[in-house]
DNA sequence: TTGTACGCGTTATCAA
DNA sequence: TTGATAACGCGTACAA
């Protein structure tokens, strides 16, 4: 079922039947007819592996990720290929769950693949793999990782005013002793909304207790709970540094500790998964623009390659506070 | 980059160049070893395209998937591309969240990128759709969706053995009016469930009270335990046909009908989401066995395509019953 | 073991 | 508008 096979049966040239499947090509309507014809008959579909190969473009697209079965994660996931496609784009899939260094050997598939372009939702590669991306045409997205390469677009959020913003909320809902609850991973952006909640309490005249462990997952959420709880001084009011910390903190609080959210302790997270809306929870957080990140990603790898030639471009979007039931109300 | 410059700059033919990256071909220790220099000073990555096309193998596998976002189908989709990158492969993503009939593009899709197999997760393609696949080579693997195609493979659960295996936990623990609760979608898994429930039920002696409504979601199991709750003989034993029905329909019970869950209201789940073990919800529910899933999947695809030339091979593993708290202990 | 020559299926170029 | 031909980067049969 080659392009050879249609042309025979249609009785016209090779050429002819790649035209046909040209956008903007010019082919006269009866050979067009003719060898559409052909093709349905033998089902015939153009070969991408060979078009790639002539036309320098795969219009494969490399998706670098881990933790996919994380809420957020698979949100972004669900508008990254939703949206590549719709530019007529393909998602290949890379999923760096296991060992070191992975993130370098899916960016070597990637390269193999001649992918046009690579996104790279967590983890951060070598300098020297993304230089290769880079030479070999590739162009790099990063979205929530900090890194300075040239000719790649980092997109990300602002996290430290975003911090700023939930300290005040907790502030005006009467709280006296904050928290901040992290995991070790020491992301920019995870330490982003740290450090912002932290200079924001400062200026409000307020210390914050930070406690760091594990993961940014449920579990870790509810030992950072143990931890912060039996605190001399107990917190009222505490900000998880995403939302399924919060709702293992919040779990923990109100099994293990009996309390009452919010009466007794206040809670806001980051990201604004599906479970937050959950009346388990009904959690104030931030709402990542997931739609938003996507469309620029997507936007900046339709585009032409022109306008950027050096440069690292940066775009900052900002996380919209979603406002529930786990804050008094001022 | 391509193979002639390594040559070049080696100083041996393209050929060598060729044999060096091609497992079992025969190179002296020298040649490889001036070749694997000049392929790491140039950068040099094997072109997957041009080989794909000369192999007549892509080394692709194409995931057709809709509702990614949804924690089943992520933790699925989680183990699948981790199989698939230990056994070689590459996964290509297709979503077909949106209009109808797009399951069938997606795997026009696969065909035109020559993918070695195409994993359907959601959706049911057309015959004449799934033919085509055939006929050009490629493998077909269909997970808990049912169909009859010679030379696929089909993947499914024991979803009427499960159905009887809850209504007896059920009824040991006390329940007097039993119900399930399901989605409008009419899957044969969910339909599976649904009666085998129902049939154990009446061995049991019990009648059941089904209701239908919406998709598989968590707002769905809310809106069903409204409905479900107000009836004049108030059901005690609820099955939800999966997880996520079942933390809406728990939500609902307990926060707008102040029901206590197991006391008053005994639940149960299907697929083990992350959220299932959440103490929120401590539901009984019945695990999904991704791994197995995945691993059987991936088996069939890597294993020659000579041994089932024609029939349709069917396998159906067991879904585990995970004991928590949802349920009063008989 | 090494190199030459050809074919994989496509698109781009050019002459008709 | 159409058809012949070259080229994309690779694997491999064949001859050396």
């Amino acid at each position: 079922m080659s392009a050879q096979e249609v042309a025979e049966r249609a009785g016209v040239s090779r050429s002819a039947v790649s035209r046909t499947f040209t956008p903007g090509a010019s082919v006269s309507a009866d050979t067009r007819r003719r060898v559409l014809e052909a093709a349905e008959a033998l089902g015939y579909h153009v070969n991408h592996l060979a078009r790639g190969l002539m036309r320098n473009e795969s219009g494969i697209v490399c998706l670098i990720v881990s933790d996919v079965a994380t809420p957020y994660r698979s949100a972004l996931l669900r508008e990254l290929t939703i949206q590549l496609q719709n530019a007529g784009k393909v998602a290949m899939f890379v999923n760096t769950d296991r060992s070191d260094g992975s993130v370098d050997r899916a960016l070597q598939q990637a390269i193999r693949y001649r992918a046009d372009a690579s996104i790279i939702l967590s983890g951060l590669p070598d300098k020297s793999i993304t230089q290769l991306c880079l030479r070999s045409g590739q162009r790099l997205v990063l979205i929530n990782r900090d890194d300075d390469q040239p000719g790649t677009l980092k997109i990300n959020l602002d996290d430290y005013e975003s911090g700023g913003r939930i300290a005040t909320a907790f502030v005006r809902a009467g709280c006296r002793t904050l928290a901040f609850a992290n995991s070790e991973a020491r992301t920019p952006s995870l330490m982003g909304r740290e450090r912002g909640f932290i200079a924001a309490a400062e200026t409000l005249g307020l210390e914050v207790v930070v406690e760091r462990y594990g993961s940014t997952g449920y579990e870790a959420g509810r030992v950072l709970a143990q931890r912060m709880l039996t605190r001399a001084e107990r917190p009222d009011g505490v900000f998880c540094a995403t939302d399924l910390l919060a709702c293992g903190f919040m779990d923990a609080a109100r099994h293990q500790f009996g309390l009452s959210i919010p009466d007794q302790l206040c809670v806001a997270g980051f990201d604004d998964i599906e479970q937050a809306s959950w009346s388990s929870f009904d959690l104030t957080t931030f709402a990542q623009p997931v739609t938003a990140i996507a469309s620029q990603a997507v936007k900046w790898l339709a585009g032409g390659r022109e306008d950027e030639p050096e440069e690292a471009h940066s775009i900052t979007l900002k996380a919209e506070l979603i406002w529930r039931g786990s804050i008094r109300k001022g």
